[in-house]
DNA sequence: CCCTAATTTGCGAATGATTTGCAAAATCAT
DNA sequence: ATGATTTTGCAAATCATTCGCAAATTAGGG
């Protein structure tokens, strides 16, 4: 039987995300864990992104650097708006896509099927 | 003195790209070049992909294998239409982000700088 | 509780894309 | 052509991520 165990070290890795809401590497997660000395191996934080992420509870995104980071996130369709400042990570509802969906039929034949989006700036507590 | 030269290589990595028009990885570019009896080192076709995008006469985009891809790109701002059975990408103008803008200034006291969009779907000659 | 089966962990080794160092080759201005 | 400068190719080094597997944990009866 297929069943998924709820393991310390996986509610760990979560309470991480939960708490810092910004994009962060595996890495970065396992140095956080291990300064507030809870040891969780690097793999474990893997495969618990892995998880989070298959389950639509983080999403991800690639940073400049070329490493993964993930956020904990929303199940519904939405879009992320993140702070260059402090990096926090604000959910933000999709609207405005009807109208380009139909711009892009119109204009270049083109039937839109899914879409990505991310917006960077300056959050409220940052200005 | 900093100058850059117009070499061979180059233009043979630059000329695949032009053509193709969809996002191709290094590796595959470096395919594409062996299969025409062009020689271009792997190790170029990487510097030559990099200096593309420093230009912006590139694009980026890391796709779900977690390889870097990169297509030609117009130097203004604009988004990409990604077709899910050729793989071409078509430019898209970039409207409604005004609207966007807006929204998440007055609703999240969130000050927009910068975005990024893409669109996947069927493109006109796949239909 | 105690036991067993199923799942997860941690470690270190393997992977695979990207980068880097450096000598030889190509480019460009004179 | 000539020499200074930049680029190339190759192999070795990096670095994030994945994997194999034995030991540790968890869930669920009995
Ligand atoms: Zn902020
Ligand atoms: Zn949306
Ligand atoms: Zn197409
Ligand atoms: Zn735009």
């Amino acid at each position: 039987m297929r069943t998924t165990y709820a393991t310390k070290p996986r509610e760990q890795v979560s309470a991480v995300l939960r708490r810092e809401k910004r994009y962060l590497s595996a890495a970065e997660i396992h140095a956080i864990l291990r300064k507030s000395r809870t040891n969780v191996s690097l793999s474990t934080v893997y495969r618990t992104l892995d998880l989070l992420a298959g389950k639509g509870e983080a999403s991800a995104r690639v940073d400049e650097r070329g490493e993964t980071t993930f956020v904990v996130c929303d199940q519904s369709h939405h879009h992320h708006a993140v702070c260059n400042t402090c990096g926090k990570v604000e959910d933000v509802s999709c609207e405005a896509i009807e109208t380009v969906a139909h711009a892009l039929r119109s204009h270049h034949g083109f039937k839109l099927a899914d879409h990505e989006m991310e917006f960077f700036g300056t959050c409220g507590a940052c200005r």
